[in-house]
DNA sequence: GTCCGCTTCATAACAGCGTTACAGTGGGCT
DNA sequence: AGCCCACTGTAACGCTGTTATGAAGCGGAC
């Protein structure tokens, strides 16, 4: 039931948006009672936890499955495009994860943001290894640098999802853009930083 | 009323976050009866409509008080200040405004983005006056860079929002980061970037 | 002065929400 | 068999946004 229940919630949500998430519409989809959601999670807002662990999960899931290769800045490209893809895939789930949206009055722990942050272990060490290969600079700082990036890949996705990025520049040409100017502003010399954004980007599943 | 009605609405969002913010709750603190909202506004989420609306305009303002100077990267940075300065300082409308939140079922329309895309024109034209100035490549693109400067900010001032941002670098340092960063990738020397961040964000009001 | 019309507000109600108290109901273990 | 415990359906409480209804006040016309 606990299951059925967080399957539901999820088709729910990606199906229906955040304000078709409740208690009696869940039990309704799982052809229960809202009482089972009480007995197995104890209110609303802890099956929302449930769902953002997942959602965590999925995520690593994704970031972990790009492979290491000889390019390290490709790698980061990919990483990003990664990123923007989970952000497009699961907004909603998203928008909790890392948007603040409350989603019945639920609201991230320090345990919950701690596996947010552990996900920025993969694009640091992609940092780390773009300062051994001599393409960034020796003396760049990774924690500071991957939190950068992290405030574009997040501050992207979201405006994105909020609608602010029409017009004459999408937003993989802005995400493009980014990654390049990072890598530049970084050491990265510009004809190497486009060669590798290009790559890095075209691997894997495009964010588009 | 009308007026009595946004001004307690501000008052409950900024003192009791977005849940305290009720048709009841509100009729309350401003001696009427939910009647009031519906004679005056329509519905709840048009009141909230209302009040980004005020949220803009007070945004607009903020950026509007940045004087142009001699030395447009400062004025950049100083933009990017006050953009921290009212995220921080009005949060729970920024989220609103920026951030997706839906507060009260209230979604943005085109026409509410409008209004928050024309403050970039202050930026796009500070990044146009660096261009100008030989500070940025002759050959950048100010709309592609607004883009890319606005991502940056959102990005930040959410994740800071949500408390993404603790630990050995604050969100103060990633800001004076970003902007160095953005400077330097749309080519301007590294020292002078340094400097220009330092006066730009020292000016004002600092986002801290 | 008196009446009309219009705006505004108070009361009460409806449907929905998360949540809870209570009364089962079923299956597994002794 | 008997017991216990995890589980669930029903109904209710207090909250939400919203609406129907009626009353009150105000301004202008005759």
């Amino acid at each position: 039931m606990r299951r059925r229940l967080l399957n539901e919630a999820a088709r729910v949500l990606s199906e229906g948006g955040p304000a078709a998430l409740s208690a009696r519409r869940l039990a309704k989809e799982a052809e229960t009672s809202t009482m089972a959601v009480y007995t197995h999670f104890g209110s609303m807002p802890e099956l929302v936890r449930a769902l953002t662990r997942e959602g965590f999960d999925r995520f690593l899931v994704r970031v972990e499955a790009v492979a290491r290769n000889d390019d390290p800045v490709a790698e980061l490209a990919e990483l990003c495009g990664v990123y923007q893809a989970f952000a497009r895939a699961e907004r909603d789930v998203y928008a909790v994860l890392f948007g603040g949206s409350t989603l019945l009055g639920f609201t991230l722990t320090d345990e919950d943001r701690a596996m947010g942050v552990a996900v920025l272990r993969h694009p640091r060490d992609a940092i780390r290894r773009c300062i051994a290969a001599g393409r960034f600079r020796r003396d760049a700082d990774p924690d500071l640098l991957v939190r950068q990036l992290f405030c574009q890949m997040h501050g992207l996705a979201q405006l994105d999802h909020v609608g602010y990025l029409v017009g004459a520049h999408g937003p993989d040409r802005v995400l493009a853009a980014m990654i390049h100017d990072f890598a530049v502003a970084a050491g990265d010399p510009a004809a190497a930083a486009t060669r590798s954004v290009a790559a890095g980007l075209g691997r894997g599943d495009s964010p588009a």
